[in-house]
DNA sequence: GAGCTGATCCTAGCACCGCTAGACTTCCGA
DNA sequence: TCGGAAGTCTAGCGGTGCTAGGATCAGCTC
């Protein structure tokens, strides 16, 4: 009885354990070398136990995107609430940004590796409470007889380029911030001093 | 004498041949399953006389984003100049989109896959006129004091975004167009009609 | 406490991948 | 005609994701 417990939380346990390996691996020398059979060396155990936990190399990315996901709907979430009066849009884009650098690979995970994630209306918790968070945001923005979710989805989509065109390398280093105000200007319609 | 300018040519044919050939294949089944077999298979020559052209994989997929960069540049290019007065930075803007949407995987290769194509002062060709079609329409919005370069990145970016999570199905469909319309209306200041 | 049963884990191997060494064939120029 | 160079192929290396099948070990029943 409470053994069925105690190995349900090991099972727990190793799967996470996986995970972290995976995105440290990941962040440390990229996707390219997280492989299977390292992955199994580093958890001290054999290949065929990682197919116990996830159906395939390409879940165990998905579950690292899911991560992801979490913790950039909090980093949002806590710096829009935290953001003085006017300043929530600043704060919740210049989160996105900074969680885009500071973990590329779990971002690239997010949205360029992960396949298995389901979004729209049947999307799983923290990808809807991160959009929740930019619609907190960007919906007072909405003019007259604008869809907001709309807007928000246009939002998003301008923070997210600035991110992966920035991570790439396509854009002039050193400017980010500069390109944020212009972002920030144009939708909220200010003057960008 | 003439000998050798036949073989050059031949050569210069194959090479172009081989790059298209991967580009059908990865527009027609995704770029997994553009294997240098397969591809060897699809031209009828063995393994290794790709290598003769190319230095590896990578190498095949850059020069199909380079092609991709060219048709890109000259889509924006026609879309701007072709333009009633106004109206060029919808035009251009619905280009890019356009071409990220009829071409998923050739877009795929330019801004996921490339690994070699060098950006900033030194890029080829091609990329240079993609961002001076931008500049062209980007740059006459720019405001007091307001660097044109940096305002084109921040603009390039946010149509970037859009193509590339409505691309991967984040973004609800059918509403690109709608999406469109509030960034045009949030960069030229306009009233959005 | 002995024996059974089911869960757990590993070894070994399949089919495929990118890439390359070395042999063979073909063609050109002297 | 013949020698050398260019071109091409076969075969194979080390790696990948993934899995079948057997061994091992834990816990339950009597």
């Amino acid at each position: 009885m409470a053994t069925q417990q105690r190995r349900e939380r090991e099972r727990a346990r190793r799967a996470s354990l996986i995970v972290s390996a995976a995105r440290e691996m990941a962040e440390a020398e990229g996707w390219d070398s997280v492989t299977i059979r390292k992955l199994a060396d580093r958890i001290e155990y054999s290949q065929p136990v990682l197919y116990g936990h996830f159906a395939g190399r390409g879940a165990i990315v998905d579950a690292v995107a899911l991560e992801g996901f979490e913790e950039l709907a909090e980093s949002m979430e806590r710096a829009r609430t935290s953001a003085e009066d006017g300043g929530e849009l600043e704060a919740m884009a210049q989160a996105y940004l900074d969680f885009a650098a500071a973990k590329p690979a779990v971002f690239e995970a997010m949205f360029t590796l992960a396949e298995g994630l389901q979004f729209g209306d049947e999307a799983l918790e923290p990808l809807k409470a991160g959009f929740a968070s930019l619609y907190a945001v960007f919906a007072p923005l909405a003019g007259e007889g604008q869809d907001p979710e709309t807007l928000t989805e246009t939002g998003w989509a301008a923070i997210h380029g600035l991110a992966t065109l920035n991570r790439d390398g396509r854009l002039r280093p050193g400017l980010q911030s500069q390109r944020l105000q212009i972002l920030l200007q144009r939708f909220r319609g200010g003057s960008g001093a």
